[in-house]
DNA sequence: CTATATATGAGACAGTGTATCAATTAGCAA
DNA sequence: TTGCTAATTGATACACTGTCTCATATATAG
């Protein structure tokens, strides 16, 4: 794999980006840049940081994908309303080491994992 | 809420749908029966149900959700393949009761949950 | 420097899910 | 049963995401 000039770009703007992000706010934040890269590149890297386990993706239910980092930030999960797509977010209390090995015994190379609630959020919930 | 004909129709469906479908599945076996229900109605009682909590979304990382019964089935999660999409399955080992109450405190509704594994399945880590 | 395989950009494209709105219908009350 | 009313529907147009193609550009090896 080359370290072109496209995928380095796409690749530090992901890094500047913290918490959630959808594969078209870094579409957007490369076009402010003088770099030019193109959407289809985005997706490209986008795919490949996903595959090195990099990024995750983080939301259900929407048409389009969440991401974020997997590194430098506490593992956490995430609690979806079903109404309006919100979500919260509570620590990880440590299952990984359960299910890996039953999961790698299969041939499943882990790279990572999420837990995701889903209900009806507090707010939904007032509103009837 | 009324219990109206296209509702009770979708509703059929997709009770008698197993395992994983899409909301489009449910479009074309609705198609096929005499009873004539629009692509509208069906994501509207696809949502209906998913507040309901009797189906729940189980797909990341994909342009369309991928949806399952709730009910009648042992409770289980999905590790996904984030080159393929494919997925395997395994069995739940009961981590409801460990979050649910941390959840149920910020005034979180649960209705349900699910342990999300991603990394490289076996069939593409041969093709390398 | 040159060759060559890899990566890129631009745009066309397909598919999913949403919004609109007039027409229909379920449920209720008399 | 009949009529009223608000909820529901279908048809269609629409926005948006993510994919694909292919000619052009570029990173890397030798």
């Amino acid at each position: 794999m080359r370290l072109s000039q496209g995928r380095e770009t796409v690749f530090a703007v992901i890094m500047r980006t913290h918490g959630h992000f959808t594969a078209e706010d870094i579409v957007k934040a490369c076009r402010g840049k003088a770099s030019k890269v193109s959407r289809a590149t985005v997706y490209r890297s986008l795919q490949e940081l996903l595959e090195a386990g990099i990024v995750r993706v983080t939301a259900f239910g929407e048409k389009h994908n969440h991401f974020e980092h997997t590194y430098d930030e506490r593992l956490h999960h995430h609690a979806q309303c079903v109404r309006c797509h919100g979500f919260i977010e509570f620590p990880d209390l440590d299952e990984d080491e359960r299910y890996r090995p039953l999961l790698e015994k299969e041939g499943f190379k882990v790279l990572g994992h999420e837990m995701h609630f889903y209900g009806i959020c507090k707010k939904c919930r007032k509103k009837g």
